[in-house]
DNA sequence: TGTACATCAGTGAACGCGCGTTCACTGATGTAC
DNA sequence: TGTACATCAGTGAACGCGCGTTCACTGATGTAC
């Protein structure tokens, strides 16, 4: 678990052994949680958790900015593996978009830290801050578009500019999960029902305005 | 404009006027901008903006969860105000779903600081704050709601769950309005389309679900 | 195998800063007699 | 009308704090000869 070498942990005492980026990192996500995002980190807070003097901390990142675009970069990934796997899951009976909703809701409710992450900082923190969660979430319409086209392939439905479909599920999955976090356990799964209606609401949306689009070029 | 009374303007030098929470707030609005949000104002910040002491403050504020909070409530109310107005204006060729829209975007491209302010600070900040946030949002959907439960009388299309209808287009209007403020100003009229286009297809999947269902209870 | 040396991740101390908050104050305003 | 007094929004100075950042340092590690 911890990259620490073993064989190189006698040190001096009043001397830390080596400690790598990734060390940081999972200190910075010890100390979030659903009252402390990481625009609210400070530098020294992190170091404290880590076990270093805080000057260490330039060893290993520019500053915070960095370690948080590398938090919300491996918040990202991880999300998009998770998803992934359920797109994998999703069989003729198990639609895609429910399969990978409820393998979201399901993240939701463990309590990610790395998903809190992407939830909430979308809207604060530095340039590099916002543009790093765009980025994500752009990743994610992206792959989102590809699913809804190929599903509305195998369905024979129609599709009513995907891309657009895409970014729209994703922006409003991604806004009600952050407010889920702030719900007590019971409330949630309720919130999660609701988002699931959402997400067919505007899937069945973009198909009746296929049709309609169709109807009108005949 | 400013509630400052002229006539009692003759203050002894070095001595500040009075001062109303009227003026305080104005002074925070100054400081909001496309990169300040409110819950990274300061205290000392505000107080220096107003041109008074930091402790004079207090004379008005608990703290700046107060302020925020005030200015939260301050930007809710107005926001609801236009969005009332063009409520009005709303006729039977202009929908009123399309009237507010447009209403929204306006606004957003007037740069309203108060707009600001509700559509940033929903996730970050103090419990107080956050609830604050989310009081003025479902105040929205209460109305937008009965907006949709009226137009669906008078077009005699369906209507699907009304309340998680509006739920979904207040926050996905809100989440995608606050990605506009970040935008260049030539790209802000791009993703506003994008945003009518995804209203559009909510009430067309709200209305094809209301079909589907009503097929089967027939 | 031993020695000299470069590297580099760690260190403690210190800096100046802006912060929220407190204190005892002051003096203009409004009220009671 | 004048005087005494309470009120209260303003004040400057000071506090202790945590912050980001810098500095010159140290000593373990790996490499060259």
């Amino acid at each position: 678990m911890s990259s620490i070498p073993a064989k190189k942990s006698l040190v001096s005492p009043g001397r830390k052994p080596m400690i790598s980026r990734e060390d940081i990192i999972a200190a910075a996500l010890k100390l979030l949680g659903p009252s402390r995002s990481v625009s609210t980190l400070s530098l020294r807070e992190v170091a404290r958790e880590a076990g270093i003097a805080p000057n260490s901390f330039y060893r290993h990142f520019r500053d915070m900015d960095e370690l948080a675009v590398a938090l919300i970069d491996m918040a990202g990934e991880s999300l998009r593996q998770i998803i992934g796997d359920a797109r994998q899951r999703a069989t003729l009976e198990v639609s895609v978009v429910q399969s990978c909703t409820d393998a979201f809701m399901e993240q939701l409710r463990a309590d990610d830290r790395l998903l809190h992450i992407l939830l909430r900082e979308g809207t604060v923190g530095s340039d590099a801050f916002k543009r790093a969660v765009e980025r994500q979430l752009s990743f994610f319409e992206e792959e989102l578009g590809q699913d809804l086209i190929r599903l509305a392939a195998l369905k024979g439905s129609g599709l009513c500019q995907p891309a657009l479909t895409a970014k729209a599920i994703t922006r409003l999955v991604f806004t009600m999960g952050a407010t889920v976090l702030d719900l007590p356990r019971d409330k949630q799964d309720e919130l999660a029902a609701q988002i699931v209606k959402m997400v067919r609401m505007i899937i069945a949306g973009t198909q009746t305005l296929a049709a309609i689009g169709a109807k009108k070029t005949d």
